[in-house]
DNA sequence: GTCTATAGCTTGATAGAC
DNA sequence: GTCTATCAAGCTATAGAC
């Protein structure tokens, strides 16, 4: 009945190794249910795996938190860099547009949540969750995100160079709030609107997130309007 | 020791009675730790009363989370609707602005956080902690706030004659974004800032607020935009 | 309205065999 | 790497005396 001692290391259940099988099983239940919701025992119940194996692969139920957190932060920082230098170099000599900027802030990591929707929805929702609550938003956001978001900001300083820092990032903060909870999902707009509008019409935000905040950006942010 | 049969009736411990006491723990602490991360014995604690007087008060913790949030939520609804109803007859011919709107959705709720804040601070908190949360943002925010939303659409909509609803509803849930993480007061601002700003100046985002918004809202509803 | 006592269960984490 | 077995602690909720 088993395969013994195959040459690869053993550890299959559906696929991929135990180890990120529990990642999986971890995110998709701290963003469904809160970190104090989820115990580790219905974690390891969806991976399929025995409780122990939780303290085997992790130190403890926070070090199995950390980890869900960071395993995504990165390629996710990376790929919004990428596109902001992209818009830098469209622009050789002027600054970029404030809306090429918000773009590239945004748009990646909304592509992501529509083409690869069910890989990145609950880590999108953990995040959103982080972000709002006064316990861990301000210390994770900044631990995972603060280098990429002064990167936009200087970015953004350059396309509005009569703004005050003040107001810079209030308006960051702005952008902030509508970003974080569209990515949540929540089903609220659907309630709301009637049907009309839809939480998860990632095409409907993309085309219009960067036209709003970009004119709010503008109104705050330039001169004439002091 | 005792005062025996005062007059009033009895259980007052530090000022107000038993169910006032418990309901102001469990809202700080439901805030601070959420739903999951409270356990009915630290609520009790904290209210300086007895476990079982919980369930004398209450059903259950569902039905005490449930009257923490009901009880703030009506005071909230009137008074805003009572900033709406002052900006429509000081434009008893014409349509207020969208900045007027969008300052009656938002002045009222701020002022509050600014003028009594610690009486205010937890019941926002969390707040936005649900409005960001894919298990209950959805049902409960439309539960709660919905009537007076749609309220404030309508108005939206008079002050944007050319608007399409999804364009209106889309903008809203912006909007709804920046407020709600506005009232985590995170003090992720602060450290992303270097101290600049700070999540606790109500004065900061009361003034940038309604014009960083209605810019946005004018950019998207407006028919020249299109 | 308030207390004591307790039922019945789940929790995070570990020791030790294989 | 994976399993069984287990611990001490904490949990929601209730029964019953005062």
């Amino acid at each position: 009945m088993n395969t013994p001692n195959r040459s690869t290391a053993e550890p299959l259940a559906n696929g991929h190794p135990t180890r990120e099988r529990i990642l999986d099983a971890a995110e998709e239940l701290f963003a469904i249910k809160t970190y104090e919701g989820v115990s580790v025992r219905q974690i390891m119940s969806k991976a399929e795996a025995d409780v122990s194996l939780a303290y085997y692969h992790f130190k403890s139920k926070r070090d199995l938190f950390d980890q869900v957190m960071l395993r995504r932060a990165a390629h996710l920082n990376e790929i919004r860099l990428d596109a902001l230098r992209a818009v830098e170099q469209r622009h050789p000599d002027d600054a970029p547009t404030v809306e090429e900027i918000i773009d590239a802030f945004t748009h990646p990591l909304l592509e992501l949540l529509r083409n690869q929707h069910d890989e990145w929805q609950y880590y999108f929702r953990l995040v959103a969750n982080i972000n709002s609550s006064a316990e861990w938003g301000g210390e994770l956001m900044t631990r995972y995100f603060d280098p990429l978001v002064s990167r936009f900001i200087e970015a953004l300083r350059k396309a509005l160079p009569d703004s005050t820092d003040e107001d810079l990032y209030w308006s960051y903060h702005i952008l902030s709030g509508a970003l974080t909870l569209t990515i949540a999902e929540t089903g609220r707009l659907d309630n709301l609107s009637g049907g009309i509008c839809h939480s998860d019409d990632m095409d409907g935000i993309i085309e219009r997130m960067p036209r709003f905040v970009a004119a709010g950006f503008r109104e705050l942010c330039s001169k004439k309007s002091r």
